[in-house]
DNA sequence: CAGTTGTTTCAGGTCATACTGAAATCATGC
DNA sequence: GCATGATTTCAGTATGACCTGAAACAACTG
């Protein structure tokens, strides 16, 4: 089924947020359009057709959807066409793989230390105290977090 | 003062950090430089020379850095020359603008209220529901952060 | 006011990457 | 096993970003 045309108003704000962070368009696109498409489940030629991508984009950038989590198959046996579809809980898997960014910040705050400067040393330590306060509190934030949104859709 | 090679493996080591999730080589290695550089205040010509880069990318990505409110400019008084240093809580900073693509985000999902699938719509919901969480959640961690950080500095 | 040094601007070269289109590969149904 | 259609791979193109080098500009000194 093709896009109306609130539909691509959407799919277009979404990649342009995205991209704006950095992402290539026809990834974010195909991210705003798997949020929106009814069923949720679209095979690849599904959706290179209705966003106007070549199978080719749609397959790698699928593949980097399905590596970062976001995306996963569905197996429809007796059918020969995947299919794929945004992954439940994909929102929260963003945030919790945010805790590895921090670890690494930590990380790279330590090996300052072996080149620390006399002056205004801070500028290094501040960094590992900042990634150390995150990395306590990001687990019972996550936590938190779960709480609060099952209870929602309780 | 040219880098010795601690010094130059940690710039190296931030700069491929920062590449990683999108900066420029050079705006990222002007940011480990003047994390370790001694005095913490550089001038322009003084950051080019020692990275070996030229004036006007340094003039460029400095710019960058200020607009972001990383860097700030230091004025001396009889002194033609500009400098510059990393500024006092710029870590800080970064985690509080943090807060600025929650609320986008949390835009983006009510936007998508008007396109919401029959099919899943948690789809659109979860990430409005995870963008509230954070929105509140957030200052508050940033007052804990602050307390934390200055507790340790005191 | 001229000279010197530091900064900004910008045109051009270089490089990385996104995307396409087509060929190859794979998986399934008959 | 063959035919069909989906998916993957890949060479080629194009778009855009980064960086340089040089010229214009600004700010201070003597």
């Amino acid at each position: 089924m093709p896009l109306d045309d609130a539909q691509h108003e959407y799919v277009d704000k979404v990649a342009t947020f995205f991209a704006m962070l950095g992402s290539a368009r026809a990834w974010a696109e195909i991210l705003g359009w798997l949020m929106i498409c009814e069923p949720a489940e679209q095979t690849q030629a599904q959706i290179a057709e209705d966003l106007g991508l070549s199978a080719g984009t749609v397959s790698t950038q699928l593949r980097s959807h399905v590596q970062l989590g976001m995306v996963e198959q569905v197996r429809v046996r007796g059918d020969r066409t995947q299919r794929y579809r945004l992954r439940p809980g994909a929102w929260y898997g963003v945030m919790a793989s945010e805790l590895e960014r921090i670890r690494a910040l930590g990380d790279l705050a330590r090996a300052g230390e072996t080149v620390l400067p006399r002056d205004r040393p801070e500028r290094v330590t501040e960094l590992g105290d900042l990634a150390d306060f995150f990395a306590r509190e990001w687990p019972p934030l996550m936590e938190r977090m779960t709480a609060e949104l099952e209870k929602g859709s309780a």
